[in-house]
DNA sequence: ATTAGCACTCTCTATATATGAGTGCTAATA
DNA sequence: TATTAGCACTCATATATAGAGAGTGCTAAT
């Protein structure tokens, strides 16, 4: 149970199927729904006005809601949590073969933010919402090789290649008059001492132990100097959307309080940055909805999201947005895979 | 002239002033201009009535419209174009100085994609519209050095520097199993044949040519082979769009009909692509309005662009998409001063 | 050629009314 | 005691009507 539920009685048999039932309803009409056509869709054996009663009840304890007095009902987001749960709860893990995915696709990007750039719009594409992903910081990467090439008498480009395979790279400036020749000595010194310990590690006193030993011979510390400049700083986490134009297909998301809502969330990344960073902590598939999202900001909004790892190390957080009304059945699969992929493509690389 | 008006008669000069004083008040207030409070506002010193006659004969020649018959008119698509060729007429191209730029902001960037990233979501920013660029193929790039490392026992990465100090990788797989002395050997040696070459040029036989050079080594083939297959492909130019938001936040473009339009244009990017890649040819800031996008796809939109050179050669193009009510005179010197910095800047490191 | 005057047009807003899907409640029923 | 039938009630939606206001087109006077 991702959410505990705190009722005063726990539901009845038959008020969880016609809550889970009324969800399902909704998520695929979108209109409040009403107890006499909904006991004949779904073939209850109650008459409408007992189905009314039920709904009362529902009503009362949270998960449903009115629109207007003499509308049907609409789960609220506590209803929504429900459905969600005992999805989740249900969800076999394990068989995520029926899930279609082009895989392909990232076997060969090399370049970090492309690789995620194409999961995610394959994500916004498959479901049909918008695809977010949070990118690792650069401290996961273990050194695999690093060159230094002379762009013009002050200046000079690292190229770093990961162990993954993945490539970056950063300019730094250094004082001295240096030859190409020089560096590729240096870039040989850097390559063998570094090599295998991942930026992390490095940061962590590595440069002062090698400027200690004493074989270090005259110039290498140059070496050093611009290897820790430019390794000084960390490439932060970063999130990606992709796919907003899918949401603007939705009715329901356009309409003003909903877009506003949708805009304020798109702009201010650092709302949905913080929420994958608390997604990477997790483990499976986690599903926020509405005002879980973010308090004041967010209605009409749900996220479907999961951790990505390097060898069990969880690094980062890769989902889809969409809205409240969102056909979870269909995204939870797909993120879970989507996750699984990118886990498996980056730990295969950096064994 | 961007446009020849095909008129049976020339505009009078009371005419022209009426018109691109109209354009401009549509322009900042989005309301159809009617005859009595526009005379006032504008101060001319003639009566509504007169200013009426105007109006229709305006009207006629199909400069205005009318959104229905007791309305006030606004501009035509040929409206604004006359209002546009005018402002570009007479835009002075040497005064960018007044356009606040972050261009630090591009300094450090030496992955492609992130640079251009970096300047569309400025001039989105500073817009308030959403940027758009064509990024170049790869071909103009200039080779600088050339480094292959061993990924693991059939695939070798290959790193490509160009001149302008911008990285390329590329994966390639081998049947052949080589060590990382090999790969050292072979880099230096692609790095001293193909240096100063362009993707292009390189692509014209200098394979073959050095193939029978006799000065060639054993395995010097297998470094030769690998290259040719890593550059191969070209990497095709691709159209990348940013601040799509800032669209959603204008009233008018939020209607059944833009929208749909708006998500068409942003959906099949092929149509703007091929758009851009007309952009590319030209010189100086180029405006399409409505229709001019695409006659049959488009209502409602404009686009404002211009192309950008690496040393005199038009290598991509850059701008401003938005609604066809756009303020123009603030986005044309943006989107100038926006192409002239990519200018310089990949020029300057290109030299 | 310009303008004043005036009837006319059309959108917008407000108000009234009918329709229908759906509810809550009460009393009868199994 | 749980369920159901019956019924009055509610409210969004749709339609019709009327008045206000901004603006036009046209005609006749300047």
């Amino acid at each position: 149970m991702v959410h505990k539920f705190n009722l005063e009685r726990p539901l009845e048999e038959r008020e969880e199927s016609v809550l889970g039932a009324l969800v399902y309803e909704f998520i695929n009409t979108g209109k409040p729904v009403g107890s006499r056509s909904f006991v004949q869709k779904y073939s209850f054996s109650i008459s409408p006005a007992t189905m009314r009663n039920i709904m009362v009840d529902l009503e009362n304890m949270g998960f449903l809601m009115q629109p207007h007095t003499s509308a049907g009902r609409i789960p609220t987001d506590l209803g929504y949590r429900f459905y969600v749960n005992s999805l989740l709860d249900n969800y076999d893990f394990s068989h995520r073969d029926n899930v279609q995915v082009n895989e392909d696709l990232l076997n060969n990007e090399l370049l970090l933010d492309k690789l995620f750039l194409s999961v995610i719009k394959m994500l916004s594409f498959m479901s049909k919402y918008a695809g977010i992903i949070l990118t690792p910081r650069s401290d996961f990467a273990v050194v695999k090789r690093i060159e230094l090439i002379l762009l013009d008498n002050n200046d000079v480009l690292m190229i770093l290649v990961a162990r993954t395979g993945i490539v970056m790279t950063k300019k730094v400036s250094v004082s001295s008059n240096l030859t190409q020749d020089e560096l590729y000595e240096y870039s040989r010194y850097l390559s063998t001492e570094l090599s295998g310990y991942s930026l992390n590690e490095i940061r962590e006193g590595i440069f002062d132990k090698l400027r200690a030993e004493k074989s270090i011979k005259m110039g290498k510390d140059i070496a050093l100097d611009i290897a820790e400049l430019a390794l000084s700083e960390t490439r932060e986490a970063e999130l990606s959307i992709e796919g907003i134009e899918n949401l603007l297909k939705i009715p329901e998301m356009v309409q003003e309080e909903r877009l506003s809502s949708l805009l304020n969330i798109i702009e201010e990344k650092n709302i949905l940055k913080k929420i994958m960073e608390k997604i990477v902590e997790n483990d499976g598939v986690k599903i926020l909805i509405g005002q879980e999202i973010n308090e004041t900001k967010v209605s009409g909004c749900s996220m479907v999201a999961t951790s990505y790892k390097i060898s069990n190390k969880k690094v980062g957080a890769v989902g889809v947005l969409g809205p409240t009304r969102m056909d979870y059945e269909k995204v939870v699969p797909l993120v879970d895979y989507s996750g699984k992929i990118i886990s498996d493509y980056l730990t295969k690389m950096s064994m």
